[in-house]
DNA sequence: AAAACGGGGCC
DNA sequence: GGCCCAGTTTT
């Protein structure tokens, strides 16, 4: 691949982009942290989805000091909803270290940026490049796609290796470019035209240069290592409710799926007929008390299915000290300051449409 | 190098 | 039901 072919390919996205970049919040602005916080949200998220998230954010949290100030709880309620809950923990701790190791001022240099939590190669060099103008490119999904067919690169893309040569063909691209434009170009570029489903191949201001295009192997590129199956998870919550209006809720914080987010007292189990309830676990025994079950409730992840149900078990007392030691107690109508997995969020969903 | 980490949208 | 999405961290 010469040299001018690089150039040339870099010049057509870019005079592409110039016209039809679509209006985003995030590209009104140099502010690192503004760009920091469009590009966390956007991680294997679309803009659809994202958009919301980040004008209630940035409107919560308009600078490093508000975030770094706020209660990891307020973030998190924030954040619920949109998944890989690890990106409102990372930020919301890369906010105190910005406060605490840079005096409260944004990075401005790429080896600075990465060292952040929560920040990797890619957000490390969105930030750089889109608010100093430093080149580095980015080689996020839309990227990937695009190379492997202009290209046409076959190896798997997770292998180091095939890894090192994207890099190489994205430095050789943006060296051509000013590198704040050309890594949006390039992304919206994907994005818009070289898309996963039905590219605008025929239109493409570069076809005539596309390796995958004239082999036709565009639907075939780029080539992913397969992936393992889902696990199945059955998650049996209990809603502990009093005489006076409370419930007892607990937090996750072990190694897993939703952690900082709440849940009702929770029994898991391995399949659908094992779960029994215990009494005497809950100190219930010769108390009177009411079992309701919930119908059941199926969440997709990305590694894992889950099968919910939930059991209001009203009493007729307060609560055993045993339960509100081990547990957090909360009237019920505040259950929706908290933050919640989708799941949850779903039967909460349904029990306003039987009581309201 | 592989696995874990959410949720929504598309076909 | 499978794959994708402005990826990073942990194992």
């Amino acid at each position: 691949m010469s040299a001018d072919l690089y150039q040339l390919t870099s010049n057509a996205i870019t005079a592409w982009y110039n016209s039809n970049a679509r209006d985003l919040p995030w590209r009104h602005t140099t502010d690192p942290y503004l760009i920091w916080v469009s590009e966390i949200i956007l991680q294997q998220t679309t803009i659809a989805q994202g958009l919301d998230y980040y004008n209630r954010f940035v409107e919560k949290y308009p600078n490093v000091q508000k975030l770094a100030d706020a209660p990891l709880d307020d973030v998190m309620k924030l954040w619920q909803g949109l998944g890989y809950y690890s990106r409102a923990r990372n930020m919301h701790a890369a906010a105190q270290q910005i406060i605490s190791e840079h005096n409260g001022v944004f990075p401005d240099t790429y080896n600075d940026i990465i060292k952040l939590k929560g920040i990797g190669k890619y957000t490390a060099a969105a930030i750089a490049s889109f608010s100093y103008n430093l080149n580095y490119p980015v080689v996020d999904g839309n990227v990937i796609r695009f190379l492997t067919r202009y290209f046409g690169i076959r190896d798997i893309i997770e292998l180091a290796t095939t890894q090192k040569a994207l890099y190489n063909h994205a430095q050789k691209l943006i060296d051509h470019q000013t590198p704040s434009i050309w890594n949006q170009a390039i992304m919206e570029f994907g994005s818009q035209y070289c898309s996963y489903k039905k590219p605008l191949c025929q239109n493409c201001p570069i076809n005539k240069n596309c390796v995958a295009l004239a082999q036709n192997l565009v639907d075939k590129l780029p080539v992913k290592k397969t992936k393992k199956k889902k696990k199945n998870r059955y998650f049996f919550y209990l809603i502990i409710k009093d005489n006076s209006g409370h419930v007892l809720i607990d937090k996750r914080r072990q190694k897993d799926i939703w952690q900082e987010l709440y849940q009702f007292p929770l029994i898991e189990c391995n399949t659908l007929e094992e779960y029994t309830f215990d009494p005497e676990r809950y100190a219930l025994e010769g108390i009177a008390y009411d079992i309701n079950p919930s119908r059941l409730y199926k969440q997709t992840l990305t590694h894992q299915l889950i099968t919910a149900q939930f059991f209001v078990i009203s009493l007729d007392k307060p609560f055993p000290k045993s339960l509100e030691e081990k547990y957090i107690k909360v009237p019920w109508g505040a259950i929706k300051t908290y933050s919640w997995p989708k799941v949850i969020d779903l039967y909460f969903s349904d029990l306003s449409i039987t009581l309201f």
